[in-house]
DNA sequence: AGATTCATTTTTATAGATAATTTTGGATTT
DNA sequence: AAATCCAAAATTATCTATAAAAATGAATCT
């Protein structure tokens, strides 16, 4: 994506593997996570593994005490309120100046992307068009630094979702998303904006009887 | 400061000490970092080298090209637009946060540090000093991720600030600072968080005959 | 003379081994 | 019986060595 080390070298995809599971919710915040033994399960030394978390730790999936190892990071609510705050303000200024170079075209992807989303049979397939479909309309803002730091937000916000809606869950109509491509539509850019900003800032509060901070394995 | 391991372990110091000559400008922007020459410099192998060259990498003072090294990263001029409205997006989010919870002492400490700064010789105690300004009245919206980001951010600016203003270089008397005190005082926070907007983004339009885009050496 | 190919050299990436620190379990003491 | 201290085991952090990949430079061919 934003490094093509993530495919190519080892530490790269030791990275995507284990930031896909931290997201997923299979390894529970707090989970000890053992250079060895990820070193084993994918063919490798430590070395890579340890580049790994390094990564995961900048990205703040994990947070690691010297001499003490690397933990998956946990998540209260002060931190998933802080999450979808930062994703707001970052979202609106991408989208303000991705607004100009919007054409129809990629509007009506964004509209069937966000059909997709709609039909989906579980969470994982909504997350991913949902994550498509910010995407879209946040991208031709040409200002790479900030999209990869929303990517890492939007990971972060992916892990309370999935720790949410584990088990019953239904593809929700998408009010917030067609509002805002009915305001880009229209070229009001401001309604657009404010929109996209309560949508994710409402992302974040979600109910979910969530199970948060669950004890470490 | 976030991480302890910045202090304790080899690969942190490291990562200080890249992070420090890359942002003052030691390290002109392409400079390839080569992992051997810092083991030996460090008296390290190149393992902890690699562990802080992600590092750097996540906070965007390097990149890395797959099985084709390190580079430092370069800066042309809309990626220093990007970062100050990027800055300018979370600063305000975060004096958002602060508002509520800065106390008189506060402010008071903020106008010594602001005091400092244009009292400053050189362009890195100047630096010192805004980042320490910045630092403590928006650290009190008690959001560490927030503060993280705002901290990457800011060394990005900081090089620009130091590829520009090298030699000849005064002390501004920082007029924006003290109108955003001001305006805190008063409890404006509507005007300090505008104010506050409009001071970073003019930062990363600030003039100097700039070096950027040195050859790699 | 210019370009292309092949070998050399440099550099990165991974593996295996070592040192140091923390944690864990048991034994001893109060 | 509970708490504390000491020793063994596990784990992390680092180092040395090896393998793989790419850049460089020279020699040959057109």
């Amino acid at each position: 994506m934003k490094n093509s080390s993530t495919d190519t070298t080892v530490a790269g995809r030791i990275t995507r593997a284990l930031a896909d599971r931290i997201i997923s919710g299979e390894f529970a915040p707090g989970t000890k996570l053992r250079q060895d033994h990820f070193a084993e399960e994918f063919g490798a030394s430590h070395v890579p593994v340890r580049e790994a978390f390094r990564r995961l730790e900048a990205q703040g999936l994990a947070v690691s005490e010297p001499r003490r190892g690397v933990r998956v990071a946990s998540f209260d609510v002060s931190e998933i309120r802080e999450v979808a705050e930062m994703r707001a303000s970052l979202e609106v200024l991408a989208l303000r100046h991705a607004a100009p170079h919007l054409t129809s075209a990629i509007l009506d992807e964004a509209e069937n992307i966000n059909r997709e989303g709609e039909n989906a049979k579980d969470v994982r397939v909504w997350e991913d068009a949902n994550k498509a479909f910010h995407r879209i309309i946040l991208e031709p803002c040409n200002m790479p630094r900030l999209m990869a730091t929303i990517d890492d937000l939007h990971a972060a916000s992916a892990r309370f979702l999935f720790a949410g809606f584990r088990m019953e869950w239904e593809a929700p109509t998408d009010q917030d998303h067609r509002a805002i491509l009915r305001a880009l539509h229209e070229h009001q850019f401001d309604v657009a904006a404010a929109t996209l900003a309560r949508h994710v800032k409402w992302i974040g509060t979600k109910p979910g009887k969530n199970n948060l901070n669950k004890p470490a394995s």
